[in-house]
DNA sequence: CACCAATGGGGTAATTTGGGTT
DNA sequence: ATTGTCCAAATTACCCCATTGG
């Protein structure tokens, strides 16, 4: 479900960003926002631009849920997760993938702050999906936690060097999980 | 011949111009832009006549070209489609994918007109790839050109049903290919 | 034929924008 | 580094009703 408007005019921007509509134009005349223009001259933002300017500035875009991407084939664990990560923290938008082409999909789609990643899953090399995140630099922001149910000292090594923040053992606890992905909590008591 | 709509709605030519279609409206009562007109008096803007007007102002249209994606793990075929398609069709823009993870992020992100995909894929499901392609509003209308190295008429019958237009047996000549998805070289066929 | 939601047309008024400058 | 002001031009909102395409 993708239907926010693609491209912003200035004074949108300008909301977004809480700052006045001039200085977004001082910002596009300098080359520091990239803009496409309009028949008549006038600049549209696209959103995509917008938001990684506004990463590169540290601004937290307002009345933005953070997303979350869960990737693994395992349908019951894919659940589970999502179910943990939704009723343990507010504010969160979790997305769910079954296998690399899904996951591909929602990565370009929804750009998720953080992805975690079942690196085992058949087929998909979770260290060439990591990487390729890690390449876009429209995606590279994202936090990658990979999991696996067979952890070696090498593989770990391999998943951080591709970039992930941590390769998690399973099973692990909500909180190890939680705490990797630097989410608080708002119920400590758990199931 | 691929169908790429001859004729536009103020609202289409409003989101390629990143204006509102009132602002359409006043170009064309201005004859900035020309128009036919349907029977009950609402406009039909030719593409050509849009691109000529953004070439007028200076705009770059997005990508006007036909885009195809070729999803094959095998580097050395996937280069040589890439290639066969490149040299033998004039305004394409071939785009690449070496895995599962990849196809997803191109589809959604270019959502090409044709999607040359090989089904056996290691770990990748062709055949839920392609519902998946089908089952998007924003993707449906991809060509999907399946291949496969082993084929069966049970795989065949699986492959259609899940929205392919054909499975094509490897090896296949250029032409076939080319045909399947519709499209006329120019080193063969009249211009 | 009627219904229906989405879209479009005409016209005018209101708002926004770019640029130069402060 | 950001914002205000002025102006002309570009873009959009609003009203009301007709067309489009199921």
């Amino acid at each position: 479900m993708a239907d926010q408007a693609e491209y912003l005019t200035p004074n949108e921007v300008a909301g977004l960003l809480l700052v006045s509509p001039i200085t977004v134009r001082q910002w596009a005349q300098k080359g520091l926002l990239e803009a496409q223009t309009t028949a008549g001259g006038h600049r549209r933002f696209a959103r995509a631009e917008v938001e990684r300017f506004a990463r590169e500035k540290g601004i937290e875009l307002p009345n933005q849920k953070q997303r979350v991407l869960v990737v693994d084939d395992d349908r019951q664990l894919n659940s589970y997760l999502v179910a943990l990560l939704e009723t343990s923290v507010d504010d969160l938008q979790v997305y769910s993938a079954l296998d690399g082409f899904e996951a591909g999909r929602m990565v370009q789609e929804y750009k998720p702050e953080i992805v975690i990643l079942d690196i085992m899953m058949p087929g998909m090399d979770g260290v060439e999906v990591c990487r390729s995140i890690k390449a876009d630099a429209l995606t590279r922001h994202a936090l990658v936690v990979a999991m696996t149910g067979h952890h070696t000292v090498e593989l770990e090594r391999r998943v951080v060097d591709a970039g992930a923040k941590v390769l998690l053992k399973k099973p692990f606890s909500r909180e190890e999980l939680l705490n990797e992905c630097g989410l608080t909590s708002f119920n400590t008591a758990s199931a």
